[in-house]
DNA sequence: CGGAATCCAAGATGATACTG
DNA sequence: CAGTATCATCTTGGATTCCG
């Protein structure tokens, strides 16, 4: 409508709903912790809620039904007693870690850079309390 | 502590913060609908009112902060009658977009297949109501 | 062990009205 | 025009308890 939304910028738009989505499913607090401990093998339930640091067992759990539901990790359960359950990252998941290891060297090169701009906007909009 | 904790997914893990600290930024409702509305020159605010459909005055001020503190876009007031204020991307914010680039692509690709896995695991849980 | 269910606190977002 | 202020609401996340 506006007269910026050309034919190009309205493509960009387009392209960037995709990955709006993905988004969605891989910045919640916790599913990338998630997906990063469940690439290199199966793991349990139990070891989950270990490795992946200051998580509770409700935000685990959805996480996982998130992402299994996403097809980004596989629910295996073993009838066993007592139950077993094994969790384990999909070749997607793999792909889109891949795919976010641009984006990680990104953050790394520029993590202080990041971090001092902030201070700085943080120091010059602070309260001019007196 | 877990066995599972080696020395090569501890390296995994610790390179994955750096992204979660970016994704938090950029994975809000609508940073990257506004940092795809400004990518490609100033824009005032009343056009990215207009330009990102079914935002409220409200988030994209305070969007536009976060994004400004984070050093992803400038603000320029010109300070006239009636006022002007314009926002752009900086570098910054074009490099993490190129960043995304691959994952949109990914996404673009699996777009369909996730649906479908979706779907199909919501109609395997769907509720067995009768 | 691996959840599901419930309750509650905190944060994100929306709607609306007011202002320099 | 470009916000700010306020209030209502919706969503998230944490803590706790119960169960097969």
């Amino acid at each position: 409508m506006s007269q910026r939304n050309t034919d190009v910028s309205q493509q960009v738009v387009a392209a960037a709903c995709p990955v709006a989505e993905i988004l969605d499913r891989v910045s919640g607090k916790w599913a990338i912790s998630i997906i990063v401990a469940t690439v290199d093998g199966p793991i349990r339930f139990t070891e989950l809620e270990r490795s992946v640091e200051g998580i509770s067992r409700r935000m685990l759990t959805l996480t996982l039904r998130n992402l299994e539901r996403d097809g980004l990790v596989t629910r295996t359960v073993y009838p066993t007693v007592p139950p077993k359950v094994e969790y384990s990252a999909t070749e997607w998941a793999r792909e889109v870690y891949g795919a976010l290891a641009e984006l990680t060297a990104w953050a790394e090169r520029h993590r202080e850079s990041i971090a001092s701009a902030r201070a700085a906007y943080d120091r010059a909009h602070a309260e001019p309390a007196r």
